[in-house]
DNA sequence: CATGAATGAGTTTTCATTCAT
DNA sequence: AATGAATGAAAACTCATTCAT
């Protein structure tokens, strides 16, 4: 009992620890975080951490791959009663707007190129449109698109993965340039999915 | 003769500064750029920087203009012979390519959110368009295709920054990405310029 | 019993660092003082400091401070016992032997024209001699006097500004040339505060 | 001739550094001064500088003692003409004006306890009245006062020491307190000189 | 006489990490 | 498990001074 209680509260001041220093991470960057922050905040000593995390790069990892958890699991699957073109529109839109919100979380994720990261991130490699649950539900759509003839026949994972690359930039942009109005940005959003729609239909 | 000499000596000295300033930048990222470092490598007291650059910041800036300047000289003006879909599409390639030779420099600077770096690097603010060689080119080729009715009518500067948005997001994946393969590489890019080009398409 | 007792050594280091801060001051000046002569004069490393402290303008303040309400301290009430002439003579003498035994110190304090220093030691303001101690019983005796006929009616808070600077200026030129002999001072007050008086006089 | 001439241009540009290092303390506060903030200025190189002053505490010494210099030439001898009363009034007055103006010099020259400074400076010391320049004219006032029977016989070197401390006093206050508005600055100077001169009438 | 490059020691401050208690 | 004191290295930057040219 008491070691699996133990075990429990060790379990609640990990979290703790990441849900801190990853509102630090989204609310003023990833050189804004520090363990002398995160410990402030939870009113803990500052080498109380370190029962916790051994070194601030292993709290950085786990953000980084809870963070890429959290963001897949809100990209709702594919919706497969709409037609394939309209629900990879509604797919690209609803993790655009949702990664918007996450930004330097996003940020800090999508641009790593720590293999420890790309291990989670990555997607252009051979096999990966497969694997990551974003780009499946794209090779899906695609395929049923292809299937009822609404798309042209071609490479899925192929150009899933230019797909995705496409509006991997306009979202990366929107985050790096910051000052984009609300207006301007919906109608990037909308110009480049369509391009990128009627680039695939036949 | 003496000044001269002293002189060039001068501009050499701030060559080597910036030299190995990019290069740790390149090799090791901005966050691993130090005056410490550079003067390390340099051979001389940290004080001694001050002589050529007011602060970090003006090193910083300097190189990040460099580079800029470095590919938009290797930005070929779009070939006003070829139509305008291939003119788009050599452009697109070239720049590409060219990017991936100063890959980690396109980093730093593409990703950068300081104001300072923004200013040179923005495109998707209103008029921008217009202004950045690049995109500039491509508003041009743009307006011929509809011209000629290659393109469908549109928003010209908007499609701009959708096109050019959708293969910076290729371009970052690659150089984020690191280990695709150089046939895979050239597959992917062929395959989003395709895309692109026919969803612009009549 | 053992948190106690670290929350006394941390008073301890704390006073410790007051103390050595001020000696240096005193000795040597404002300019002398630097976070590295304190911690190593501590035998600590130059980052220590700031477990006590937050800044080394908060380690001045502290000092200034202390330096204040020791001058303050000492300043006894004008003695209500007295005729408020000699309770005027009384005072004034109190307090320039006992700032003369914290001479470096009162100078760094009271030459000081650091907007925080000043918060504390501006005298000259509006509504000033009401709310500083020494000022507030120079008011109370001048008042009295006045009552009593002793002194010419005048504008009270205006005269105690201006007796207060008189008294100043020769404590400061006493502090500021060290040298001058015990018997030559004794004089030089007496014969101050004689002219003082009988210039409020009737 | 080439020599004479040498040897009066190397004396032009002594003059040009101390007034412009006299300019920044002046302006700008003793901290302020910089070698490079007076070459700059010059527009000379830094190390030029030391083929004039052997080093930057030689510079501030010229500058301190020239300004001792400038403030007694500008104290204008007492005239005697006028009543020993007013005369002293008058000189009091012009002494403090003037002074108000070179305020920052003024401090870093009347604050020191350099000894070299004090050399120039110091005016409690035995015999000191009859050396400095300002006290001499009020040694030769209080004398006329005395044997024209408005003053009451005293010591005179200790009187005057003491009224030009009380004036010294209150010329210190204003200058450390800076925000003293010019109203309540010109009653308070008045109040204190009727004080005093009233404290040594008969 | 003048330059300007270079030094070296200095400044305050931050931070991840360790460790005795 | 938690503390909090302490470290030591690092950060950017400043400045008086020296010296070869």
């Amino acid at each position: 009992m008491s070691r699996k209680r133990q075990q429990q509260q060790s379990e609640e001041v990990r979290r703790l620890i990441l849900d801190i220093a990853e509102r630090i991470i989204s609310e003023e960057g990833m050189d804004a975080l520090s363990i002398r922050r995160i410990t402030n905040e939870m009113g803990y000593s500052s080498g109380s951490i370190y029962h916790y995390f051994g070194s601030k790069d292993e709290i950085i990892l786990c953000i980084l791959q809870e963070g890429y958890q959290r963001i897949i699991h809100a990209v709702k699957p594919l919706d497969a009663q709409l037609p394939p073109d309209e629900a990879i529109c509604a797919s690209f839109k609803g993790y655009i707007y949702h990664c918007l919100e996450w930004s330097s979380l996003y940020k800090a994720m999508m641009f790593s190129s720590s293999s420890q990261v790309l291990e989670i991130t990555a997607v252009l490699g051979e096999g990966l449109p497969e694997k990551r649950p974003a780009l499946r539900g794209l090779v899906n759509a695609l395929e049923a698109g292809i299937a009822t003839g609404i798309f042209a026949p071609c490479d899925v994972p192929l150009t899933a993965q230019a797909l995705w690359s496409a509006m991997f930039g306009l979202l990366s942009r929107l985050i790096i340039e910051q000052n984009v109005s609300k207006e301007h940005m919906d109608q990037l959003i909308d110009r480049q999915i369509n391009i990128l729609l009627k680039g695939l239909r036949t």
